[in-house]
RNA sequence: GGCCCCUUGGUCAAGCGGUUAAGACAUCGCCCUUUCACGGCGGAGACAUGGGUUCGAUUCCCGUAGGGGUCACCA
């Protein structure tokens, strides 16, 4: 008996691989194309870290006249979590960053070198296995997981490296027939890859972002196809980004201690490696510590959190790219209105060591974002984010929408428009006051400021009211009259007045100016007063000034 | 523990043997004809540590410390 009969005695189905390699040719893309791709597990939402790589890897491919494909890495079914493909996609979609192939569904897909799912590529991986015992660089393994544990127990007792290697590598010289004949009987095995590594060797590798690292060659004999006849992450890999010829694989840096078995693979299969970019990971401090932000402990490791607080998609990506590619930011500056996919985004000038996630930053960056946004584009943003997550602020929204736009647009549009609202759920509470409806339900706790006697105030209303108020006025009329009024309580009419005579007046122009930013607002802090008037219109404005209480 | 990687202000980070060690966020102060926000100006704040190499090290080499990753029939 040789290799091709023990090959063709485990998967006696299994196509020739020149079938796979005539089916899915070498793709036809312009000079220094890059093919990239996402590919998650589906095993729940997806996490910050992956929606970075995906945004990376779909950047590099758009700027070269690339690929960027989703492929679902779904061959260990007991993590699989239900509509877990239908959560990727649409996370994809939702920031924009739909795939050029490859899954768009739980069950859909486009593109020629699917299917996409490694679940279904089983007789694909099994072509390729059958191929590598037939050629001697696979064999069938019979050890049992209690075998497997007791080796590793006394390696551990030896202080040696665990693993299956070498003279622990138990079923890697059994006889072509011994194994035929335990597989004849039933025995159950798996496959694994039969190394020709030594760890007494050095390989080099030159990653895009880590740059030169050298390892230890591989010498283990990894398993290639498991006991359910699905393929391991590193064979489906190599198989994968062979087929579908990914030129660079970009994915999370937890992999880079796994790149000399698959460049090993790769050699061994007779494959073209691809160019590797190992990405770090974003970390948070927990408790003076760095470490990798987590699905199961942080709830902003999860892309939805963002969403649900009502950051801007692009938001959330800006932030990416800053941290990313720390040029970006400055870029971003001089091309305040330029569509991000413009920026010239390079793999190497990616960090090497991970950076803290910093909220307050992330903040900052959908700030600008939603203040470049005309009216019309928050009224519409903020519905649909209103929309899922709080009706109220929907209902408030489009009731009126004329009026609504209005609201939005204070101090919008601008060349310094304000800056004042970083997410979606921000918002109810700013605008709030500018509904009447609302404004009227609203306990009012009023913080007076430096006029704080009652009846004074009151008058001060009133006057203003009865003798300067009129919304016909252009704002520096309407400045002006301010002054008129707070001279005629003994005010200083210039802040700078009296700021250079302290001891002559009790206030200036600014505080009577809060007395009826108070009354017509409720609150000390507001957009520009003149601007809230004119939105409120007349009678609200006398309505709110006529009831202070 | 083995192997691999990392270490510049509170955070993200420029920097590739000679710099007053950029910039952004945060922070503090002042200014911006009324608050807030914006904007402008300014302040404080960093090369983990010990050895080399060198005329000269943040930059190169070695050690130490600290941090991270990885060692599955998981990805």
């Amino acid at each position: 008996m040789n290799y091709q009969e023990l090959a063709n005695l485990i998967f006696p189905d299994a196509k020739d691989i020149s079938y796979y390699e005539a089916k899915y040719p070498e793709r036809n893309l312009p000079e220094g194309a890059i093919v990239t791709r996402f590919a998650p597990s589906p095993t729940g939402f997806v996490h910050i870290g992956s929606l970075c790589q995906a945004l990376v890897a779909r950047t590099v491919a758009k700027r070269t006249g690339g690929v960027f494909f989703l492929r679902v890495e779904d061959t260990d079914q007991k993590r699989e979590v239900e509509n877990g493909v239908t959560g990727i996609v649409k996370s994809l979609q939702e920031f924009d960053m739909a795939p050029d192939e490859g899954q768009i569904g739980e069950n859909e897909e486009i593109g020629n070198y699917g299917p996409y799912k490694q679940s279904l590529r089983k007789e694909i991986y099994q072509s390729y296995a059958k191929y590598m015992l037939s050629i001697g660089k696979a064999y069938p393994c019979f050890a049992t997981p209690e075998e497997l544990e007791e080796m590793r127990a006394k390696q551990e007792a030896a202080k040696v490296r665990t693993g299956y290697y070498g003279v622990w590598a138990k079923y890697r010289n059994l006889s072509i027939e011994e194994a035929a004949e335990k597989i004849k009987a039933g025995v159950p095995y798996i496959i694994r890859f039969k190394s020709p590594g030594r760890e007494d060797r050095k390989i080099k590798h030159k990653d895009i972002i880590k740059g030169n690292v050298d390892f230890p060659e591989n010498d283990q004999d990894i398993v290639i196809i498991k006991a359910d006849g699905l393929p391991t992450y590193h064979f489906a890999h190599a198989v994968d980004d062979h087929l579908m010829h990914t030129t660079h694989v970009i994915r999370a840096d937890e992999w880079l201690s796994s790149v000399p078995l698959h460049l090993q693979l790769f050699q061994e299969m007779g494959f073209k490696p691809p160019k590797y970019a190992h990405i770090s990971p974003i970390m948070k401090n927990d408790n003076g510590n760095k470490r990798k932000l987590s699905k199961r402990k942080d709830p902003e490791a999860a892309v939805n959190y963002y969403t649900e607080l009502g950051i801007p998609n692009l938001a959330v990506k800006e932030y990416l790219l800053n941290i990313a590619n720390s040029n970006f930011e400055n870029w971003r500056k001089q091309n305040k209105d330029a569509s991000i996919d413009e920026f010239d985004f390079q793999l190497n000038k990616m960090s090497v060591s991970g950076a803290l996630f910093d909220m307050v930053k992330l903040l900052d960056v959908s700030k600008i974002v939603i203040s470049k946004y005309t009216a019309e584009e928050v009224y519409e943003k903020a519905i649909e984010w209103a929309k899922v997550y709080d009706k109220e602020l929907a209902n408030l929204l489009e009731k009126n929408k004329e009026y609504s736009l209005k609201v939005l647009g204070i101090e919008r549009g601008n060349e310094k428009p304000r800056k004042d609202i970083a997410k979606w759920s921000d918002l109810k509470e700013n605008i709030n006051y500018m509904y009447d409806e609302k404004f009227e339900k609203i306990k009012h706790n009023y913080e007076l400021q430096k006029i704080n006697d009652k009846e004074k105030i009151k008058k001060i209303l009133n006057t203003y009211a009865e003798k300067y108020f009129n919304i016909q006025d252009d704002k520096q009329v309407w400045f002006d009259k301010l002054k008129d009024l707070a001279e005629e309580f003994g005010y200083a009419r210039e802040v700078k007045e009296y700021k250079e005579n302290p001891d002559k007046y009790e206030a200036h122009v600014g505080d009577v100016s809060t007395v009826i930013r108070i009354a017509v607002t409720g609150r000390a802090n507001t957009p520009d007063l003149y601007a809230i008037m004119q939105v409120l219109g007349k009678d609200t404005v006398l309505k709110r000034l006529n009831s202070f209480a």
